[in-house]
DNA sequence: AAAGGGTGCAACCGCGGCGGC
DNA sequence: GGCCGCCGCGGTTGCACCCTT
């Protein structure tokens, strides 16, 4: 079934947006938000298909979005990102305050994918050598195909006895967004912090264990070993893992922990849970 | 000064996810 | 469960501007 092209209905305008058009849309959705785009051109008075007024507000007319060039700082972070998110550049936006996707991809494109081709940097052997792979076992089957792997991590936190489980993202960063994946972190009581990633070929049904809301709660549930379970290792560490229960605090500090790691590739003190 | 190529960026296109019915 | 419409995302295009010759 074919999909109607966005602007199908003749004389609505495209291609650049006019001070004029800019303004009656600014004015209506700070007067009336932007609950439905499909609605707001007709009722804004706009000739334009509601993507375009969408696309517009969204990287443009915004009025949290910082112009200018991006700093040294906001470039090596999108590097850093897009080494581990791939091409998600709504997700590398998510953490550049200000920024909008487009605008990432955009400076990618241009500028970053170029500095790179110049650049070989040391990241990964820095990152290798603060992350000891303790095991890479995938599952039996599809082994060339998935890319499993587990790392430890010495933690200079000497406070927390016992074994903590955090997953921290439905999606490991060191896949593309075509991949589906898994990165849990297990914290032992060796204080060893424990990464597991699990790469997860998209069409294949068998490491799709069925999951209910409860995985996506606070309380680690057995549905959350099940996920990282096709390493053995892993499973068998897990045996003592305690109930998992966040708190925002809690959340807050893998955050901070979490963006350290992504952003410098080293691995800061481990926040007391 | 003009032409041609390169660059940057706004905007468009099409697909997939998701929720409502 | 399937259909449909809306929204968001990533890829791509088009054009204005800049630089070089």
């Amino acid at each position: 079934m074919g999909r109607a092209p966005c602007c199908e209905k003749m004389g609505l305008k495209k291609g650049p947006w006019s001070p004029e058009e800019d303004n009656i849309l600014i004015s209506y959705i700070q007067n009336n938000g932007h609950s439905n785009w499909r609605a707001l051109p007709k009722l804004a008075g706009l000739l334009r298909c509601g993507k375009s007024c969408r696309l517009r507000w969204t990287n443009y007319l915004r009025p949290d979005i910082k112009r200018g060039n991006f700093t040294k700082e906001e470039e090596d972070t999108i590097i850093k990102l897009h080494e581990n998110l791939g091409n998600r550049w709504s997700a590398i936006a998510s953490r550049l305050p200000g920024r909008t996707d487009n605008e990432i991809k955009n400076i990618w494109h241009t500028n970053l994918k170029k500095k790179l081709k110049n650049y070989q940097p040391s990241q990964n052997s820095k990152r290798h050598s603060k992350i000891n792979h303790v095991s890479n076992k995938g599952p039996t089957t599809s082994e060339s195909s998935n890319n499993n792997s587990t790392s430890t991590i010495n933690s200079t936190n000497n406070s927390t006895s016992t074994k903590q489980h955090i997953k921290i993202a439905p999606n490991s960063p060191q896949l593309s967004s075509s991949e589906i994946s898994s990165v849990t972190l297990v914290v032992d009581d060796n204080q060893m912090v424990i990464i597991k990633e699990e790469k997860i070929e998209s069409s294949s049904s068998e490491y799709f264990p069925k999951i209910d809301e409860s995985f996506w709660t606070d309380e680690l549930s057995t549905e959350n070993n099940m996920v990282v379970g096709h390493d053995q290792e892993i499973q068998v560490r897990e045996e003592n893992v305690d109930i998992f229960t966040t708190s925002s605090k809690m959340e807050e500090d893998m955050d901070f922990w979490y963006n350290v790691f992504i952003k410098t590739g080293d691995l800061p003190e481990l926040p007391e849970f």
